[in-house]
DNA sequence: CCCCGCGGGTGACATCTGTCACTGGGCCCG
DNA sequence: CGGGCCCAGTGACAGATGTCACCCGCGGGG
């Protein structure tokens, strides 16, 4: 009975170093390791592994996409998520998406292997105070339009240059990110978009 | 001939990886695992290990700050950085510290392999690519106090808030953050942070 | 059918920011 | 000793930002 397992992670030494570690459980076999979210269902769909263990943040899909993607598909292999980020957003994202195990990279290894065994089990893996986190945080209140002026307002730009990009009115970009402000309880919107951010939000 | 490794990371996952990704080399041995830098040091000052392979921003002191402490005491262990970020200022501080590696988390496993034995034998290790990138970015033009000053509005606080925790006038932070984005040939607060930060001026 | 919420917009206002100019004091270096 | 820096501050002004009130059109649900 050994559990099939591919491996998604974009800084190359994590991954060489993580498939390192889980090749050490004899009754792991890792059959597939992905830099990227495309490379990672592409492994997937060749292999239908018992698992996907991924990151969130990729180039290009996120291992929370990726998620979504296979639950879509009814895809029989479980995704556990490895990350750095205790942020509410994402855990609720990966709740929607169906995902079995989340995790941070601060926790120990000895974590790591209980989870796989436990997901590829069957079961589910959901640190109960990433849990409490989330619930406390409640959720996203903004509206797409919002986080995007809010994104764009994160990297510098004016209220004019954020008016401009989205095609609308600078008055109107005043407005949303007051709007999220508000609803964030910040003072501005560079702490609008560090709470944001910080709830995996944005 | 074994070569004698301490390693600090504060991913408990990412350290453990890595351990058991190293521990797979014959001629490596593992002599401690740190998850911040001062018990790092404390196991360098402990085993006098062959290298350090440090992570650079960990809870506490951070692995530059370890390098530099090392070179104070003219001690034998040389450090090798291991990081995810390619931060002009970060290498011209590692450089400053007399750290003999700098790698990337983006790197394959064989170049910190071959990276490791390359310093075990007296050698150093900075790809060319980032030595080119930081020579690019020239030396952190900013002052202690546009510094402290950008550090405060980066999270939010006004100009007000900032005079307040620095003991200064709002008006004297007004021209810091003024200077500050002119050195940096930025249009705001928040893109000044954005590459001072990108610069590892921060 | 009517109302509400949402996206989009306008105008006005107070305050905050960014910019410039100019004043000092302290310190180091040529 | 003078010149150059960093540090700290002041005053003034334009423009950006945050806040509020109020407008419209649209779509969905009671």
């Amino acid at each position: 009975m050994t559990i099939r397992i591919v491996i998604a992670e974009d800084q190359g030494l994590v991954l060489g170093a993580i498939a390192a570690l889980l090749a050490l459980e004899s009754d792991f076999e890792i059959v597939g390791r992905a830099a990227d979210g495309d490379a990672a269902l592409a492994l997937v769909r060749a292999h239908t592994p018992d698992i996907l263990l991924t990151d969130i943040e990729m180039p290009g899909r996120t291992g929370l996409d990726c998620a979504q993607v296979l639950a879509a598909e009814k895809a029989r292999t479980a995704v556990v998520i490895v990350t750095t980020f205790a942020r509410p957003g994402y855990l609720a994202r990966a709740r929607a998406a169906g995902v079995r195990g989340y995790l941070l990279k601060d926790a120990p290894v000895d974590t790591l292997v209980a989870a796989i065994r436990t997901v590829a089990a069957g079961g589910r893996v959901i640190p109960p105070e990433l849990a409490a986190a989330a619930w406390e945080a409640g959720s996203d209140p903004l509206t797409d339009r919002e986080r995007d002026a809010l994104r764009l307002a994160e990297e510098g730009l004016s209220n004019k240059d954020i008016a401009r990009r989205l095609g609308l009115s600078p008055g109107t970009v005043r407005n949303y990110l007051s709007e999220a402000a508000g609803k964030l309880g910040a003072a501005n919107r560079i702490e609008a978009g560090r709470t944001a951010r910080a709830n995996g939000w944005l």
